[in-house]
DNA sequence: AAATAGCTCCTACAAGTGTAGGATATAGTT
DNA sequence: AACTATATCCTACACTTGTAGGAGCTATTT
């Protein structure tokens, strides 16, 4: 587990495997190309450095390799969200969503759904 | 205006700045020492390259020199907030906010304040 | 004026990140 | 079997980040 700190970039290859499940170097390649330009070489040193840090598994057997995540998103954003409210807001979480709520239009399901959920802190 | 990504202990550093205003070198070092257990010359290193950032402005006049945050608190905090909804959450801000309010515990005056909050969207 | 303590400057060096190029292997096609 | 298009491997190289050490500068205290 510990410190899991994905940079820009990691997190740009970990969407398009949680988008795509499992893909081939050159299906992730195209899929990154358009907001990054990247050359194949460069999305495999991705794929491979991230494979030896845990945060992609590629198959051995079988080719071309299928490379998937190795953690899904949910995890990830579990974690970020942890040393986000840490490092930015010092812990306070009313801050927080105060900040992200006031800056950022949602809708009314949402708006609906957030009411419950304080709602249901309140027992 | 840009990027401005900062790294774990640039938060740290001005962290420091934040809360006591303009410090010097050794005040610095001895605030962060209890977290961080830098040397003064390490504290050193990242107020200059911070400074050549424009994260920290030094005095030039006066010695020893008067460190300061740059930029305040709310401006870093905004542009955190951005690349983590971007980065994270894919614009998503209601599923952020929801998320956040499920695992961290608030205050019975946040709720409502947060409530106040929904209720003013609502217009 | 000399000693002292803290500050600044310059330098260093390993690890991590961004971005590939060239060589080689492999599978599919002719 | 040869050719072609990918995939993989190995290598590279500059920039950033983390973490200082040593030498010299400055102000304060004796």
């Amino acid at each position: 587990m510990e410190e899991l700190k994905l940079s820009d970039r990691e997190w740009l290859v970990l969407g398009v495997l949680w988008d795509c499940g499992g893909e081939t170097l050159g299906a992730i390649t195209q899929a990154l190309y358009g907001r990054t330009g990247w050359s194949r070489n460069t999305v495999l040193t991705y794929l491979t450095r991230m494979e030896a840090k845990g945060l992609v598994t590629a198959e051995e057997t079988g080719y071309p390799r299928v490379y998937r995540a190795a953690l899904d998103r949910e995890t990830c954003q579990a974690k970020a969200r942890g040393s986000f409210l840490h490092q930015v807001y010092r812990g306070a979480a009313g801050d927080l969503v105060a900040a992200f709520l006031k800056e950022n239009p949602i809708t009314a399901e949402e708006r609906d759904r957030l009411r419950k959920l304080l709602d249901d802190m309140e027992v």
